[in-house]
DNA sequence: CCTTTGACGGCACTGAGTGTCAATAGATGC
DNA sequence: GCATCTATTGACACTCAGTGCCGTCAAAGG
């Protein structure tokens, strides 16, 4: 009852937000213009997100999880190239399950993409998706991750290929698009992903 | 003459920050602090530093320019793996040039990988290298950098060797363990650099 | 010797982010 | 119905990063 009021709350903060910064930049918008239009204090913003970045950069961190969280889901026997390209691709088809959804999305991340403030906080989230990642493939494979730099550098090529997609996401592209998008950034890194001798693990 | 003075009041600020922000940590130590130690005022600090995290990133800024140029210098037909590493190899060799300066880049890496403000940083200066680094490979290719993932996705590769190979830095490593390292990363993506289709240029 | 140039320090200001406290509103117990 | 406990909020004050402005001072150059 009182959590519903908090994500209304937290709903109000946000859309304030990407409104302003989408049109004025983000630099230019300061929290005393967010929180005038959300209608709340300023001290109430710093409650619901930690940064002025944290608004934006949190839109897009359930990817994070999801990313993660999929690629524990995909059965051992598939090649890696495959289940990450799965993991990748659920979080990125969500951003295209309603039309509106799917242009608010792409105007987030070209915010990002542009302010370099934004784009340095998205990038350390990533790397942070990136560690848990490794862990997982680590596990999946059953490596060392401290001494064998597959892991890391599967789950960070894995990243690129999201980086990479979402680089290209031009105006007015449906999930159609981003799916060739997501096929090409994957057949790249496939060959270094699917290598023998790292991934298959000795019985 | 006054340049002189310039790079020795530069020098003064660096050294007293990375003193400062190795032993106390990044956040508890203030530009005041560090002024206080370099013996310049506050505004002087501003005048040479973008921002307090721009002090240490700069000490590893030059690796960036460093790998475009290395890359440029390289013969074109030379595989696009055995180019990159050599590209990355330098700057990283540079490091170890001396073991007194050996010891601080190390920690200097240290400090940015663990604290989060420096690292996102040090990733979007990452990046910008990456852009760079995929104009050159497009160029060298002969490829769309628009259009063609390949180039963008080969930089990113080549980075992402380069930061595992940083995380893998143990205490005491001399120049030969980083090239070990080094060769282990890039022998994780080489076979996606050097697969067939994109890099060959039709004659 | 005088002028011009450039670096420096001091000062004031904006804006992000935090700690604290009092007021308020809703849930709970009697 | 009323007291109470708890969580949320707004207000205020504070620290610190970063910037603009200006007076000063010293060195270069005529």
């Amino acid at each position: 009852m009182a959590e519903r009021k908090r994500r209304l709350v937290a709903g109000e903060l946000r859309d304030a937000a990407l409104m302003l910064l989408a049109t004025k930049g983000f630099d230019t918008v300061t929290v005393d213009d967010i929180v005038a239009v959300a209608g709340v204090s300023r001290r109430t913003f710093f409650r619901y997100f930690a940064s002025k970045e944290d608004v934006v950069v949190r839109f897009l961190a359930d990817m994070g999880a999801s990313v993660v969280a999929e690629l524990a889901a995909r059965p051992r026997a598939e090649p890696p190239s495959a289940a990450l390209r799965h993991a990748v691709w659920v979080p990125l088809a969500a951003c295209t399950d309603r039309a509106d959804h799917t242009e608010r999305a792409r105007i987030v991340v070209r915010l990002i993409l542009d302010t370099p403030a934004l784009h340095a906080r998205w990038l350390d989230r990533q790397s942070r998706w990136c560690d848990a990642l490794a862990a997982e493939l680590a596990a999946r494979h059953r490596l060392d991750p401290d001494t064998d730099p597959y892991p890391r550098m599967a789950a960070g090529m894995a990243m690129l290929a999201l980086d990479t997609v979402l680089r290209q996401w031009q105006p007015g592209a449906d999930e159609q698009r981003l799916a060739e998008l997501t096929d090409q950034a994957f057949a790249v890194v496939a060959p270094a992903l699917d290598t023998p001798g790292a991934p298959e693990p000795p019985p």
